[in-house]
DNA sequence: TCTGGGGTCCTAGGACCC
DNA sequence: TCTGGGGTCCTAGGACCC
């Protein structure tokens, strides 16, 4: 049985990957992102708290975090980079020998038995003693959040940061979140916030005393009452380690100037196919489905998909098929982005896993 | 807000079938 | 056909997260 969980969340990791091996920059204000021009276009990935005191952070535009900020830094993504330094913080985590439920580059749940955390201090020691081995191993910092499951425990995390430890549990949830706006909640966001505040629900705590037929009617039959959980941080689900199986794969490009000419969107979209056939190849799946996805000038975003007549990872079929949706799309304005995902068959069954997937 | 790229899951309407 | 009800699949779009 779980008595606690952590998250353990790296403090502005992109950034702090930078700095780690370039040392020079180590206080400066760093912004990563898009392509490392600021003045192209993207947006920012991660800033480091020195350009974030100057209003940078994630999401906004370069072109901004450039007027915000000319003296900063601007480096582009490094992908490769982040992988292998996300790599050495969860073997870090694994080393436990505690359950570790990977979310991204940067964040992981751990499940602790109630052994593991039945000292004087509780799951407060377990996390210092992480942080430490995470920073001895890696250079890099963490923050903690502990909970008595996993929705409170992400959330502990940003009140933890930078460096630190925060425990949320349903003794202090109230205390702590009940007067939130909802978007507090992890799995709340503003589209959704906006909709409740119309219902009338602008806190966490009025959130969590609406009757779940009421949100069910207005929000949907599945979405309503989970939101109703949220509000409470009721949680059961565990703490899952089983390895990561990507049920789509797929590639998009904003262009640097958008595409006017027919030709040249139908040799992109080649390009894209390119990518996603040799992703394929390289992880061994297949594709099943293909999504066409088209941002037309200005921001007008369209998608169009097909189930493909049998499993594929041969470029051309991909390149044939979405070139096929985009002419049903049948629209010749200027083309800022295109994407090509598709969605994947179950991949062959792993002999020696040891998983019981029905478990 | 001149607005990235990689994902996941849910919803709703229509097609199609019995 | 002036057509009921239920189930499933397909597709477009919405919302959220890192």
């Amino acid at each position: 049985v779980t008595a606690w969980v952590l998250h353990v969340d790296l403090d502005e990791f992109i950034a702090a990957v930078e700095v780690r091996r370039r040392p020079e920059l180590a206080g400066l204000p760093v912004v990563v992102g898009g392509s490392g021009d600021p003045t192209a276009r993207g947006v920012v990935a991660t800033a480091s708290y020195a350009a974030r005191e100057h209003g940078v952070g994630s999401g906004i535009p370069m072109r901004r975090a450039l007027r915000l900020c000319p003296e900063a830094v601007f480096l582009p993504a490094d992908h490769p980079a982040y992988d292998a330094a996300s790599a050495e913080v969860m073997a870090v985590l694994r080393a436990t020998g505690h359950p570790v439920q990977v979310l991204g580059w940067d964040e992981a749940f751990l499940g602790l038995p109630g052994v593991a955390a039945a000292g004087p201090d509780g799951p407060e020691r377990v996390a210092e003693q992480l942080q430490r081995d995470v920073l001895a191993a890696t250079g890099l910092h963490c923050s903690v959040g502990i909970g008595d499951n996993k929705l409170r425990a992400k959330i502990a995390t940003g009140f933890g940061k930078p460096r630190g430890r925060f425990r949320l549990t349903e003794e202090n949830w109230w205390a702590v979140m009940g007067d939130r706006s909802p978007d507090a909640l992890w799995g709340i966001g503003a589209r959704t916030a906006r909709k409740l505040a119309a219902l009338g629900i602008s806190t966490v705590a009025e959130l969590a005393a609406t009757p779940a037929q009421d949100l069910a009617e207005a929000l949907g039959p599945t979405m309503g009452p989970w939101y109703r959980r949220l509000g409470r941080g009721v949680d059961t689900s565990p703490v899952d380690p089983t390895p990561y199986v990507p049920r789509g794969l797929g590639h998009e490009t904003t262009y640097p100037t958008d595409l006017t000419d027919a030709a040249e969107v139908t040799a992109a979209l080649g390009v894209l196919a390119g990518r996603v056939a040799a992703d394929l190849v390289e992880q061994d799946r297949w594709a099943e489905r293909l999504v066409l996805k088209v941002r037309f000038a200005p921001f007008d975003t369209r998608t169009r998909s097909r189930r493909l007549a049998e499993p594929t990872r041969d470029e051309e079929v991909l390149a044939t098929t979405a070139r096929g949706l985009l002419a049903d799309l049948d629209d010749a304005r200027p083309v800022r982005l295109l994407g090509i995902r598709t969605e994947l068959t179950a991949p062959p069954k792993a002999e020696n896993q040891g998983k019981d997937p029905q478990k």
